[in-house]
DNA sequence: GTCTATAAGAAGATAGAC
DNA sequence: GTCTATCTTCTTATAGAC
């Protein structure tokens, strides 16, 4: 079953660059190394493959965020700090899976909008959750301010961490991620206490 | 010349909405009443009606920014604020000319990317200049804090709005609209004096 | 599982009449 | 400027041999 984690691998790099219609079967099969007919021993058709590569991706989504997180037994300040400047640098830099789930996110094929919503729309509420936690303890603690409910303070940490990776239209990853550090900073006094 | 501005309008919609490659000729010419080879008296061929539109854009842009500035007789937090929320709502409506310049802004067909990033980057960097300023003025008015530079407010005030907007994807233009108020709360803490 | 061959259709684009 | 007819190429997908 090698071959069909090569299609894996190869498809979402073509998938993320070119867009779902962008991107044909005779272009995936050429970069595996097989012949296009071979693709479909792998996979019903080709949006049965595209599908396979979502579920993959919001599954990662979740590990990695946690991961990114790290352990609770530093200040909420380093934590939330350390989880903002890994994601906005993993999220630019030239990351296949990262990008696919980006753009798909976004902007998904059509006809497909519905159950690829569905399955990462799951994903997105369970990392909510789990930063709208981090900020309570943070509020508990004493180190965020009470003007702000927990959510607002996740929500907006998402947002700007979402507009900062956008940026890669017009800067390269090595400036965002200097510039990640100085928009922290505006984020960090307009939430501490 | 009628009809090339109802070509422009339908193919606008339609590439918004399904992409380049998800937008065919025959697509356009059927939602503008005429037929597929009749495109090609107005337009050399689908790049070029693709890039004529990329060019209005671009104009559009820069003149909604500045209208949603207003006039600087205001104080530096309210003309902020207010442009925060116009942005953020007009974003999130359901207005192809905006959805087409954001899709195609961050994911442009490979083919045209050079012409176009060219485009947009200029109207990009006029419309954060333009912010830029507003901060130096905050600044120097002691409205705005003199911890961080201009620039990084700017950049930070985009990113967020970007990253606002993206939201759309998860949640409905007035709940957005909602937390882009809470957010721009978090965000004027992070910047004011 | 992979191949060659091929179907069936849709794509972008042109020729030439009106 | 718009039409019908047509060309060429590319698309997804299948049949059937090995």
């Amino acid at each position: 079953m090698h071959t069909k984690e090569k299609i894996k691998r190869e498809s979402t790099e073509l998938f993320a660059t070119l867009g779902y219609e962008g991107t044909s079967m005779a272009n995936i099969a050429e970069r595996v190394g097989i012949k296009k007919p071979s693709l479909y021993a792998h996979y019903k058709n080709k949006e049965a493959l595209f599908l396979d590569l979502v579920m993959d991706m919001s599954l990662d989504y979740v590990t990695f965020i946690k991961d990114s997180l790290g352990q609770g037994n530093v200040s909420i300040e380093k934590q939330l700090y350390q989880a903002f400047i890994t994601y906005v640098h993993d999220w630019t830099q030239d990351n296949p899976a990262n990008q696919f789930y980006s753009r798909f996110l976004q902007y998904p094929p059509q006809q497909l909008a519905e159950p690829l919503k569905e399955m990462l729309s799951e994903s997105e509420r369970k990392v909510r959750a789990l930063f709208s936690d981090v900020m309570k303890e943070g509020q508990e603690q004493g180190a965020l301010t009470m003007e702000l409910d927990s959510e607002t303070m996740a929500y907006t940490y998402f947002a700007l961490i979402e507009g900062l990776v956008t940026e890669v239209v017009f800067y390269s990853p090595e400036e965002i991620s200097k510039q990640a550090e100085k928009s922290w900073s505006v984020y960090w006094r307009g939430i501490r206490a």
